[in-house]
DNA sequence: AGAGCGTGAACGCAA
DNA sequence: TTCACGCTCT
């Protein structure tokens, strides 16, 4: 028998005087849609863990019933693993189905996914393969009003994000650029089902499709998520949330866990408006406020709470502690970034000095990659051990991707992307002109790309010795696919590396052993896939490889201080948190200058950043501060005005530095003041982009010309935007539209 | 002549 | 990292 204030699932008995009242009251309430409410470092993840081992030990629903949805893999390894050690061992069979809303949808879709006519081995194309096929489908589609690359990469990205499908995006479009970008996304829809190849986002585009055309496969899916448990709901985008609105619609058992303060991916299509409204979407829905902080001190939460307490997209919170006071924040102002830089490194050492902290209870977060580099120098200065997360990642280096490419093939014939990739690396001959025949072939033929390497020889337009080298590339391949459902993940890898010329083409160049550390790492990792006993084969190797994320790079165990950017920081928790470039323009960003919406996302950013801190925080800016460039001077953050000054703690700068000013309501804060630009110098005209014109960009939009140097093709303009600031272009490149008044 | 391949220049927010 | 260019090979 369970003790009063317990309850027991098959082996043990989990004690709920770990979690507070509010904490339990949501553990414990009946079925139905339920909102969590979960304020930074409130203990929502050991709610939700706890809820999802209450369901199985009431013998609500069997392990089988349960998917609680995340939004990296490491929250998903981390719930995984809570819920194993409350529901008593590590029995696979007892854990539910823990997972990213990615590799749910993926695992979903490997298995419906022929309704839509994808085959089970579909691939997943990361960005750059994405924007490869979008490119190929500009240059074949050559639309008289064709759009930039990136702009239709981007408009079909957000497109998918929102559920629209190709042709409701036409029949919306106005004629012109809108309907160009329609027509390409059709065909880049068309190409990657030729290929059986998913992006990013048409894994959860196709699920959602899937449910809604094919009722009887939803409801298969709805009683395999009877208990369907959301975390980190404020940053879902519309297809996510139409699909957990589908899944939860018969069982009603929706629970989601979310705080709006930290909605910081709107720019990835995430709406903070499905966590405001969901009383509105489930009127029955049960709501769970969780307001006492486990985390920071006294101080960083009242300094925290002060900056989101400006934003007006939110619910009233009220986050409290019964840790203690702790030191007040501190402010250090560096003349440059490299002063700034410098001030870090030389704290850090402190801290772990006399301090006592070890390297690794620091992070240091930045808004942009680009800051990292003046930290990193510091920090080797002083010899602080310290490590990036995010960044270049490793499955998306040049020698791993091509590796992978052969691996693809061989799970994918169709993948053309993959083997235009594979046939040129190592160089044997086989370049565009060959692939196209290849391409060409396979689309006559209605085979797949890689059936038509092998029968290129029947191709008048190829040389014979070419289409020697491509069957013969062919008939190993082939082979090697065979053999493959026998081998394990890592034979695979070894015969590909051996055989392929591979590594031998590595060993001819210069960097050989810098280039072949990578094939080594990819071996060791197809290892430790294949000794998971609940590995799989080359299908899932490939999977995970494509859907790992930043946050799985994270390493406590080094001892080594973490640098990364602050959306990286999501979830994260560190004793000492640093943040640096506070300041107008940086942080806030510029694009987001003057459009409410845009800063107060900026704002949840610094409150998520802020609220990472245990027992210190450190906030820092500089005087001046090269960006995109240009040097030009900085502007104190206003986030950082919106702390109380009582709460600050300033080290004395190098150099007079402007004092805090308290923050009126109605200032502006992008001003064009010209004192910020190099002295005007009469430039050259002709082109009449004169000193004083006004121009417009594709990316920054409308600013002034300042300043003209350089002549013919190397001429450049110092050009001050309204949102961005101060620019220096290359007028050859910049495609400046001159404006009239 | 045509194709392949190495070179050398501009890119840039955040997953 | 892509694009344009010239060199080299068949």
């Amino acid at each position: 028998m369970a003790p009063p204030g317990s309850f027991e699932t098959a082996t043990v008995t989990v004690k709920l005087d770990d979690l507070n009242p509010e904490q339990r009251a949501a553990v414990l309430a009946p079925d139905g849609p339920i909102l969590i409410l979960a304020g930074a470092g409130s203990g929502k993840t050991r709610v939700l863990s706890y809820r999802i081992a209450h369901i199985l030990a009431e013998r609500k629903a069997s392990p089988a019933e349960v998917l609680a949805v995340t939004f990296t893999n490491k929250a998903a390894n981390e719930m995984r693993q809570r819920v194993a050690s409350l529901v008593g061992g590590d029995n696979d069979a007892r854990i539910p189905w823990v997972s990213t809303f990615h590799s749910a949808c993926a695992r979903i879709l490997r298995q419906e996914g022929h309704a839509l006519g994808y085959d089970r081995n579909f691939s997943i194309l990361d960005e750059g393969d994405s924007l490869a096929t979008i490119r190929q489908v500009l240059g074949d589609a050559a639309l008289a009003d064709s759009p930039p690359l990136e702009l239709a990469r981007a408009r079909i990205e957000q497109a998918k994000n929102e559920a629209v499908t190709p042709d409701e995006m036409l029949a919306r479009a106005k004629p012109g650029r809108d309907a160009s970008i329609a027509q390409i996304y059709r065909l880049y829809q068309e190409r990657m089902r030729a290929m059986n190849a998913m992006d990013f986002s048409d894994l959860q585009l196709q699920t959602w499709l899937l449910f809604e055309r094919f009722p009887e496969t939803l409801e298969r899916w709805q009683r395999r998520a009877a208990h369907l448990l959301v975390d980190e709901y404020q940053d879902t985008n519309r297809v996510q949330y139409l699909i957990v609105r589908a899944l939860a619609a018969r069982s009603g058992n929706l629970c989601v866990v979310g705080d709006e303060d930290q909605s910081i991916y709107g720019w990835r299509g995430a709406d903070i408006r499905n966590i405001l409204d969901f009383e509105r979407d489930y009127p029955a829905a049960q709501i769970f406020k969780l307001e006492q902080n486990y985390r920071s001190t006294k101080t960083i939460l009242a300094a925290a709470g002060a900056v989101i307490r400006n934003n007006t997209e939110r619910k009233v919170k009220n986050l409290w502690t019964e840790n203690s006071a702790g030191e007040p924040v501190t402010y250090f102002t560096g003349r440059d970034e490299r002063d700034e830089a410098d001030f870090i490194a030389l704290e850090i050492a402190r801290l772990t000095g006399v301090g006592g902290f070890r390297a690794a209870d620091v992070v240091v977060f930045y808004r942009v990659n680009a800051q990292s580099r003046a930290i990193e120098e510091a920090l080797v200065r002083r010899r602080i051990p310290y490590y990036i997360v995010g960044g270049v990642r490793f499955y998306e280096q040049r020698d791993v991707k091509d590796l992978l490419a052969y691996l693809r093939v061989i799970a994918n014939p169709a993948d053309a992307v993959s083997l235009e990739r594979m046939v040129g690396t190592p160089p044997r001959g086989i370049g565009a002109k060959s692939f196209e025949a290849i391409a060409e072939l396979a689309a006559r033929e209605r085979i797949p790309a890689f059936e038509a390497m092998g029968r290129l020889e029947t191709c008048s337009r190829v040389a014979l010795r070419i289409a020697k080298q491509a069957g013969m590339l062919y008939s190993w391949m082939h082979d090697l696919g065979a053999r493959a459902p026998d081998l394990s993940v890592r034979g695979i890898v070894e015969e590909v590396v051996a055989h392929s010329g591979f590594e031998a083409y590595l060993d001819t160049l210069d960097d050989a052993p810098a280039r072949k550390q990578n094939l080594a790492e990819m071996l060791s990792a197809a290892s430790a896939f294949d000794a998971e006993k609940s590995g799989g084969g080359l299908p899932e190797f490939l999977e995970r490889v494509a859907l790992v994320s930043d946050t799985e790079q994270i390493d406590s165990s080094g001892g080594r201080a973490a640098l990364m950017t602050l959306h990286t920081s999501k979830g994260l928790e560190y004793p000492i948190v640093f943040m640096a470039g506070m300041e107008e323009g940086l942080f806030p960003h510029s694009r987001a200058a003057e459009i409410d919406e845009e800063v107060e996302e900026e704002r949840r950013l610094c409150y998520v950043g802020m609220t990472r801190a245990q027992q210190l925080l450190y906030l820092t800016n500089t005087l001046s501060r090269e960006l995109y460039g240009v040097r030009q001077e900085s502007r104190q953050s206003r986030f950082l005005r919106e702390v109380d000054p009582a709460l600050i703690r300033r080290i004395a700068p190098a150099r007079e530095t402007p004092p805090i000013r308290p923050l009126s309501p109605r200032e502006p804060y992008v001003d064009f003041a010209d004192s910020q630009l190099p002295d005007d110098e009469p430039g050259p005209g002709g082109d009449g982009l004169s000193i004083g014109a006004r121009v417009i960009h594709p990316t920054f939009g409308r600013g002034i010309v300042r300043r003209r140097e350089g002549r013919g093709d190397g001429a450049k303009a110092w050009v001050n935007f309204e949102r961005g600031g101060i620019k220096l272009l290359v007028l050859k490149f910049a495609n400046l539209r001159l404006l009239g008044d």
